[in-house]
RNA sequence: GGGCUCAUAGCUCAGUUGGUUAGAGCACCGUGUUGAUAACGCGGGGGUCGGUGGUUCAAGUCCACCUGGGCCCA
């Protein structure tokens, strides 16, 4: 062993077992069994059992599929949140929970079935459907926990469990209480051959040829005078619904012409005048008066052929893309008609039976009674019909073939059609209820503050909740019907239903008959005696997860109601915040959250949003099998999440390098307090070095900075202040200073045990601060540090969120070194940087300075007062400070160090003196060696 | 097409009530160290603040319009 290697041994060099590499992918999953062999959870609710409650309610992820990484992000911040609300001392308590029912799931499972070619009833489709939603459960809990999200599992609430359904029906009989639900008809896609409804699902659209027709609406009234009759031309692709028209709808700023053809007249929009006249092959034509369609929503005009005005409306919708910019409104055959027709309190007429076919109401011409809209190799017979009315009486302008997408019944590869059918709603303004909502949004908190906004408008532009599906999948909407089709909704006999399914489960209502349902529940007087029909609708899958609040928040004992936060992705402004606002205020008046946060999407790196078609991972579990938890956590965190929240390679590349250098950090602080016990080793903060103090008084400034970020749920404002802070005032400065006293005094030197005690205490926060956001790592470091070892029963999770020490930030120290350190970052770096160019120096230690300062500068004294202090703090191996005269500028000097470097400190020193066995060295060096003999 | 919303260096973010030459961390380039070494230090380059117009003595910040993205609708 030559002489330097001898000398390295005598040096306290950084020890310590924490590997620099993570190898996350690996080791967290052996941390998290640990953290649940423990039940570190339940550890950290007893540990502030009887202190405030925090409770954060959970939005139910939807259980058919992998978990996304929307989704991950949206845990991964609950998860912050809890850990850190529990750390400031709340009580956490959190249920995750699981939204089952719905459309995907049954669309899915029912596909499958089809594929095996089996039969399969109502029964059998929903127990399929409940494995399927059971075991996506299964995977996306294992997912989450993966991510670190530590909840009460034991308790996760599922709404397809029998408990939970009651209480959906309970919510249901709250509606009916209070008489807020009413039977109305809307228009459903309907599939003729198989005598259903679908749902935009179980839609695909393909290539089709319909007839395109022109058809003129007589104006009645002013318009039409003796010598020319004034029409509204609409254009329609539907003729079939023609019957069915109510009204002729026109884009209020666009313009119109009077397009004037001898004895008639034709309105039309302006931009599709040209078009129109072409189609229609009209010969010469003039343009007569304009008007904006606002000016002719006054107008009234004559159904072609059946015995009815048809008022014009106004609708923004409207376009000028085609046709003639009037579009012919049939409120039972389309979705915008039907809408149109609501605003305009038109009749939702629907004169189709469930084959397809016209019924005769009276209103039908004669011979188009039971003729059929089914769209058959010959063509569309109610087509036919209507067209060839039309040509005889002269209604039809003009007639071809247009090819276009339309939508086909994904089973019989039929064309469907749109036709209103009977659904339950519910009144939203009655005793003002909407009006309330809205009112008591504005006393919840919204984080970003627009959300609010944003409810708002959905609150006050929403039609009355539709909440009829005609779906197998789902909770049955509790009505029966007598022979008339009269309903039977009573919300007695509701809440004995409610309480027969919570036993037995929805299914109940699929395999019990009428009797058995009704057996034992109170049948209203006046219906005792009547055949009853049971409903086989089901509830709108937003009442299940609407309902939440109510089924879990007010029957878990573990919690409370109102919930403090609700947190979820913006989408939510208009499902999950709103359905349970309108749940909570029609059964309790009251919003069932304090607060709501919400987050962005994820996008890829250009902004754009994420597709499966990128081909790019969009689970979870990709990334964390990749990167591990805590850097998809650190990723979310250091993301603003209000706005969208881009996530590429290069971003988490870089997620992963600031990862490695807070890593790195805390490695060295490890290394270095290995030899230091603070109950034993540890000095009063007053005593400390005034490099030490600075680094403490930064610590403060680190606390609070991430503490009021944390406060604002603006997590990535406190990683960019622990960047910050690892980066500036640990590696590049604090570390950097400190390293010479850490290796080359004696172990028990009371300058080392100084800075061991920062270290400890700045160790301390650090890894508290990153509790929450990174919980593998810092439990991981946090038990080396308790223990040396990888794995100790002292959790993290248990301690508290540091505090700022009022202690730490008093003492003239601090704006001296805060000077000092100014001073070597402003002069003399940029002097030894030049010296190092010249190749005079290489390490900043073999160097000296020379600080040349006016008698009247202020830094003159202080340089004086802390000569001690200043060749350490600026890492040179010495500091001369002259007195310059009044004229001089302050300046630095720096030239290559004289005398001789000591092999051991590698400092520069006038004269070495010689210890045996080592040899030569500095005179410091040579005091610690005798000591350590 | 409508409602809400976002847009500052290659990336992630700061930028207070409009007020010097727009900042940080990371990345990049150069360089030093080899006793934090698949680590660390030092130095440097990099932005017409999405665009246009306006208000103002002064605009990243206020106003209008436009472009592009996102969510929700249609």
């Amino acid at each position: 062993m030559n002489q330097a290697e001898k000398l390295k041994d005598t040096l306290n060099l950084p020890k310590t077992d924490f590997p620099m590499r993570a190898n996350a992918v690996e080791r967290e999953p052996v941390r998290l069994s640990h953290w649940e062999d423990q039940d570190v959870y339940q550890k950290m609710q007893q540990k502030n059992a009887g202190n405030e409650d925090f409770i954060l309610h959970d939005g139910p992820p939807f259980t058919n599929g992998d978990v996304h990484v929307g989704t991950a992000l949206n845990k991964t911040l609950k998860d912050v949140i809890l850990r850190y609300k529990n750390a400031r001392g709340f009580r956490t308590p959190y249920v995750p929970g699981w939204d089952c029912h719905g459309l995907p799931i049954e669309h899915k499972v029912s596909k499958v079935l089809r594929k095996e070619k089996k039969e399969f009833d109502t029964l059998s489709l929903r127990q399929a459907c409940q494995e399927f939603s059971k075991g996506f459960i299964e995977t996306q809990r294992a997912q989450f926990k993966r991510l670190g999200v530590l909840a009460d599992w034991s308790s996760e609430y599922r709404t397809m469990n029998s408990t939970y359904e009651a209480e959906i029906l309970r919510t249901f009989a709250e509606f009916v209480k209070k008489d807020l639900v009413y039977r109305s008809k809307k228009p459903v896609y309907w599939s003729i051959p198989c005598r259903t409804a679908l749902a935009e699902a179980e839609i695909e659209y393909q290539d089709h040829i319909s007839p395109s027709i022109f058809v003129p609406f007589a104006v009645l009234g002013d318009k039409s005078t003796s010598e020319r009759e004034s029409n509204v031309v609409i254009w329609t692709t539907t003729p079939w619904t023609l019957p069915a028209n109510l009204a002729l709808a026109v884009h209020p700023r666009v313009r119109y012409v009077e397009v004037i053809c001898s004895e008639k007249s034709y309105w039309v929009a302006e931009e599709l005048a040209d078009s129109f006249i072409n189609s229609c092959g009209l010969q010469a034509c003039e343009f007569g008066e304009k008007l904006l369609g606002s000016e002719m929503t006054s107008w009234v005009t004559q159904h072609p052929f059946i015995d009815r005005e048809s008022p014009v409306v106004s609708a923004e919708y409207v376009t000028t893309e085609s046709g003639t910019g009037c579009v012919h409104i049939a409120p039972g055959h389309g979705l915008d008609d039907y809408i149109t027709g609501l605003e305009n309190k038109l009749e939702v007429y629907c004169p189709l039976d469930d084959n397809g076919c016209y019924v005769d109401d009276g209103q039908i011409p004669s011979h188009l009674v039971g003729v059929s809209v089914l769209e058959k190799a010959s063509g569309c017979p109610a087509n036919k019909e209507v067209l060839s009315i039309l040509r005889e009486s002269g209604k039809l302008l003009a007639q071809t073939d247009h090819a276009h997408q339309y939508p086909h019944c994904w089973r019989s590869k039929t064309p469907v059609v749109f036709r209103a059918m009977d659904q339950w709603f519910v009144a939203l303004d009655k005793d003002e209820l909407r009006k309330k909502c809205m009112e008591e949004v504005q006393s919840v908190n919204f984080t970003p503050d627009w959300g609010k906004n944003r409810i708002h408008g959905f609150l006050q532009s929403r039609p009355d909740w539709c909440i009829s599906r005609q779906r197998s999948w789902g909770v049955p909407i509790p009505v029966f019907y007598d022979e008339e089709g009269e309903a039977l909704l009573d919300e007695k006999l509701i809440l004995g239903l409610a309480d027969k399914i919570e036993k037995l489960g929805t299914d109940a209502w699929f395999s019990l008959s009428e009797n058995e349902l009704l057996d034992g529940l109170p049948i209203p007087a006046d219906w005792k005696g009547r055949t009853l029909h049971k409903g086989t609708d089901t509830l709108d899958v937003w009442i299940d997860s609407g309902c939440s609040h109510r089924a879990v928040l007010q029957n878990n004992k573990d919690l409370k109601w109102p919930a403090d936060l609700y947190l979820e992705g913006s989408d939510q402004h208009r499902g999950w915040f709103q359905s349970s606002l309108w749940t909570s205020m029609i059964a309790f008046e009251q919003a069932p959250y304090r607060r709501v946060l919400t987050h962005g999407f994820v996008v890829d790196g250009n902004g754009r949003k994420i597709s499966k078609s990128d081909g790019k991972p969009q689970t979870a579990d990709s990334y964390v099998k990749k990167y591990g938890a805590d850097v998809l956590r650190i990723w979310v965190c250091s993301e603003d999440f209000r706005r969208d929240i881009p996530l590429s390679d290069e971003i988490l590349g870089q997620v992963v390098r600031s990862y490695r250098t807070l890593r790195n950090s805390i490695k060295f602080q490890l290394g270095n307090l290995h030899d230091f016990t603070f109950s034993e080793d540890a000095i009063p903060v007053q005593q400390l070095t005034i490099i030490d103090r600075w680094a403490l008084s930064q610590t403060n400034s680190l606390i609070k900075e991430v503490t009021e970020a944390f406060e604002k749920y603006e997590f990535h404002r406190g990683v960019q202040a622990i960047n910050k802070f690892c980066s500036n005032v640990l590696s590049s400065t604090y570390h950097d200073i400190i390293k010479d006293r850490l290796y080359t005094l004696h172990p028990s030197d009371s300058k080392r045990r100084s800075t061991q005690t920062a270290l400890h205490l700045i160790f301390d926060s650090l890894i508290r601060i990153l509790g929450p956001m990174a919980p593998f790592t810092a439990d991981e470091a946090w038990s080396f540090h308790q223990s040396g070892k990888d794995i100790t029963t002292d959790f993290l999770a248990l301690q508290a969120w540091p505090k700022v020490t009022q202690e730490w930030d008093e003492g003239k120290e601090l704006s001296d070194a805060q000077t000092i350190l100014d001073f070597k970052d402003l002069k003399v770096n940029d002097s030894l940087e030049s010296l190092r160019t010249r190749k005079e120096i290489g390490q900043s230690l073999e160097a000296e300075i020379e600080i040349r300062v006016p008698l009247s500068d202020p830094l003159l004294t202080l340089f004086q007062q802390r000569e001690e202090d200043l060749a350490e703090m600026l890492i040179v191996s010495n500091v001369i400070i002259v007195e310059a005269s009044e004229d001089e500028e302050l300046q630095v000097i720096s030239r290559h160090a004289s005398g001789q470097r000591c092999p051991r400190s590698w400092r520069w020193v006038p004269k070495l003196v010689s210890i045996e066995p080592w040899g030569e060295v500095s005179p410091r060096c040579a005091e610690v060696l005798a000591k350590l003999v």
